[in-house]
DNA sequence: CGACGCTTTGAGGAGATTCAAGACACGTGG
DNA sequence: CCACGTGTCTTGAATCTCCTCAAAGCGTCG
């Protein structure tokens, strides 16, 4: 089952206790003796097919997610059906929050590759929150820090769409750095689309800067092999750029 | 002190429990007994003068904070010192979840005119998670509810100038009307260009839209004061306007 | 009543979009 | 193993919406 533990062929069973996403899960933070009562309330080693949904939008709050690997894309659908890629998520981060304010989700989670994920049913997070009150502050602040995201998000939508790329290229390489991942070459889950959509320019601007990008040395580009040639270059363009203003459209 | 509270005559404290914003605040939700615990280590009747600061950006969590009366903007400042516009707080909302995640505020919240605000303050919100978990909940409901409206800024800034700045005047009309204000008929507290900077359009993009609404009788402006002439067709222009692609700026 | 800041209005320019068409990649089946 | 087809990605050209710059109008506050 668990084939992602280490420890895995013996059949110990995987907790919060050794997991091996221990602290950039739920858990950060938490008390020992706290992990161990989370670890009895999580469900673990989940499956989901690329292309399935982990949670659609207007379904009963599903609880907490943490991903163990694969990544996912969090999309809103507005009045006419468009869809708006609101966040990727990946290995070790968490989703969920879009369906604990009305206990209803208002996103949908769409696996852009094979995933595996720990889930904390919505049912379990009030029984936490009497039990160990650690995992109730954690979870909140976990909440706002999505709040902090997307403020930045926000940011990066008064600059060019040159900057805008650059900080997701950035964006995407930290993230999978801190999980311990290669952060100079890696693999695009999503399409040019999707990453367009997510930071609010058409998909053919996207393949448009991803290759001047190359043709000025600062990344490889192989279809959704990415590899990050002159990371320097690439933070000043998006720390420099000419602040771009307000946004338009057709 | 407490001019606001219908009780005042007689120098009643005013407590969360019989706060004439009970149903909008924090203990929205919350059992009885659990409102009576938060009022006492709630902070009362504090002032901030219109262009002062409630907390600034990069100092400690201060807490949350709950406006009684006046508005306020919500302001982020990237690495060059540019401002972005959040949010706008109405009174009845909260604020400072900005803080809660790194208990620092990563957002500055600044008076648009003098308001009354009450207080929890952040040491004491982890005491309140131990003895009364429904309040933890609450905030984490409501952190997540800003969340929430996060997306739906985002999906605003899919669209065009027009239907921004419509769905910007009914959006305030809506809270307003939840509060109990007039909803046809109310004062903008904030400028031309913070409304821009809001909506991620110029300031003189905000003020010829409005003008072009005002000629077509959907709305009445005189100065910072508006009269919503034409709700339907305000609201067909915000939900039927040609969705706009991604942005662009200079 | 004067000064300052906010708002309005105009003209020109620029970045990004849209539409269209071709290249490429991948998975399927012969 | 290679041909084929679908979907994704790339590239080009024309267009558009909104921005920028500039200046005048208005309101407000001391």
């Amino acid at each position: 089952m668990i084939s992602l533990s280490p420890a895995s062929t013996i059949k110990t069973a995987v907790t919060c206790a050794n997991c091996n996403l221990d602290n950039l899960c739920i858990p950060k933070g938490l008390p020992r003796s706290e992990v161990g009562e989370l670890g009895l309330l999580v469900s673990r080693n989940n499956m989901c097919q690329k292309g399935g949904a982990i949670y659609h939008a207007g379904s009963p709050f599903r609880g907490i997610i943490a991903l163990r690997s694969g990544s996912v894309k969090l999309v809103s659908l507005d009045s006419e059906g468009n869809e708006l890629v609101v966040d990727f998520i990946l290995p070790g981060e968490l989703l969920g929050f879009d369906g604990l304010a009305n206990d209803r989700h208002n996103c949908t989670a769409i696996a852009l590759e094979t995933v595996n994920y720990c889930h904390l049913p919505a049912a379990k997070i009030e029984i936490l929150a009497t039990q160990t009150p650690g995992l109730s502050h954690v979870l909140l602040q976990r909440s706002c820090s999505q709040f902090d995201a997307q403020v930045q998000k926000m940011m990066l939508h008064r600059r060019s769409a040159d900057a805008r790329v650059a900080c997701f290229i950035l964006h995407i390489s930290d993230r999978l750095k801190q999980r311990g991942y290669a952060e100079m070459e890696f693999r695009l889950s999503m399409s040019r689309e999707e990453i367009g959509n997510y930071l609010g320019i058409a998909h053919e601007t996207v393949s448009r800067i991803i290759h001047l990008f190359q043709d000025r040395d600062l990344i490889e580009i192989k279809s959704k092999q990415l590899k990050i040639k002159n990371k320097k270059e690439l933070f000043d363009l998006f720390a420099t750029t000419t602040p771009n203003s307000p946004s338009q459209g057709t």
